[in-house]
DNA sequence: TCTGGGGTCCTAGGACCC
DNA sequence: TCTGGGGTCCTAGGACCC
């Protein structure tokens, strides 16, 4: 989905199109709603927020998502800034990925706004020799259910597999469709920025450019034992294959969540002993957050685990696994005091967060009850 | 310019078991 | 008491993605 957040707040708002946006900061409460609320824009902001998302005028003055609010301010003070409201996020998400299901039900996941579909049947379906050309009109038809259904745009590529479609899809944004032929890579992909490969992030790119390897096409040309050599034998072969476009990963229609948390950064960084009491407070909040949505979701965990974040953004996290899954809020809060024990507390702390794991469905499967016979049999006869 | 919140996957060491 | 090889689970950290 194009600009997603900030779209979805034009359908809202629409006389803001045209306008610098940026979402993020707080969340959007019941205040906003008033119908004469006014838009703040961002020069007077104060805080720790981060854009989650902006239009593509904000993003002409330089301004991007996951850049603090107050390096934004300086590049567009006259950006307007909205605050985030996850619920009609997620509310659109469902209707957009709901209209792609509904002409394409081969369909992945991979968060709010962007999925993977497999359209190997359709173009079957279609017939004739030009495969690409019948991909090319159906993304049309997905192109435009999504708009008919949510009057959002959204950008599609389409290619041999999903690592050349994630890159396709952002060659031509917002409102576009790249199809990526077979033996195009070379042409169309090698060009581009080696950190363009989905699973390449600031580190390894970093790594890469030590290497003087900067483009993809480089990296397709780097001699594969060096890469294994700086990465590992896992990630360095890897690399090597996509930056041939060579991927093989189905297109995963159903997955189980294997976590759940909540976290939150405070707007001062607190002291564990001075600040104890809100702390403490915060603390059983999060942990009430997550019981609530493992009893909403359907889920009991067994892996409690703590993160806290320093002033100086060094990160611990410790986790203890208790004997059963649960999903009490007073447990986890246990379990995470006994965390909360292991970790060092002379820091200020910025960040709290619990998370949860190791999940299992209530109930699916009952542990074994008294009554139940539970039948050790001994075959140490085959022991050597 | 001091950097959100929700996730996944990988690595690596140690405990423990057969 | 030492050796070897296979496995699982637990814990901590980190890279990466949306």
């Amino acid at each position: 989905m194009d600009a997603f957040y900030a779209s979805v707040e034009l359908l809202r708002y629409p006389h803001l199109r045209g306008r610098q946006l940026v979402i993020g900061g707080r969340r959007r409460n019941a205040a906003d709603q008033a119908a004469d609320a006014q838009v703040p824009s961002l020069r007077n902001y104060a805080g720790r927020g981060v854009i989650t998302t902006c239009t593509y005028e904000a993003r002409a003055l330089g301004v991007h998502s996951g850049m603090g609010l107050m390096k934004a301010a300086a590049l567009a003070p006259d950006a307007l800034l909205l605050p985030a409201d996850f619920d009609e996020y997620r509310r659109y998400s469902r209707l957009f990925k709901e209209a792609v299901r509904a002409v394409a039900p081969l369909v992945e996941d991979r968060g709010i706004d962007e999925i993977y579909i497999d359209l190997t049947q359709l173009v079957s379906a279609e017939g004739g020799d030009d495969v690409w050309g019948a991909a090319r009109k159906i993304a049309a038809r997905l192109q435009r259910a999504v708009r008919e259904a949510t009057g959002l745009s959204c950008s599609l590529g389409v290619s041999r597999n999903k690592l050349l479609s994630k890159i396709a899809s952002e060659l031509d944004k917002p409102a576009g469709i790249t199809v990526l032929a077979d033996g195009e890579v070379t042409t169309r992909i090698w060009p581009l920025a080696a950190k363009k490969i989905n699973g390449i992030g600031p580190k390894a790119n970093a790594k890469l450019a030590d290497l003087d390897i900067h483009t993809i096409g480089d990296l397709a040309r780097a001699d594969p034992l060096l890469l294994v050599q700086h990465f590992g034998a896992s990630y360095g072969g890897w690399m090597h294959e996509a930056a041939h476009g060579r991927d093989e990963r189905t297109v995963v229609t159903y997955s189980e969540p294997k976590s759940i948390s909540r976290e939150t950064t405070f707007e001062r960084d607190l002291h564990a002993v001075r600040d104890k009491a809100e702390l403490s407070r915060i603390f059983t909040d999060l942990c009430q957050r997550v019981a609530g949505d493992l009893v909403r979701k359907g889920y009991a965990g067994k892996t409690i685990g703590l993160k806290i974040r320093y002033d100086d953004f060094t990160t611990v996290t410790r986790d203890r696994t208790i004997d059963a899954p649960t999903q009490d809020a007073a447990l986890i809060r246990r379990a995470g005091g006994e965390c909360l024990k292991r970790v060092p507390l002379e820091r200020r702390i910025r960040l709290l967060g619990v998370r949860i794991g190791a999940l299992s469905k209530p109930g699916a499967m009952a542990p074994a009850q008294s009554g139940q016979a539970l039948v050790q049999y001994d075959l140490s006869l085959f022991d050597d």
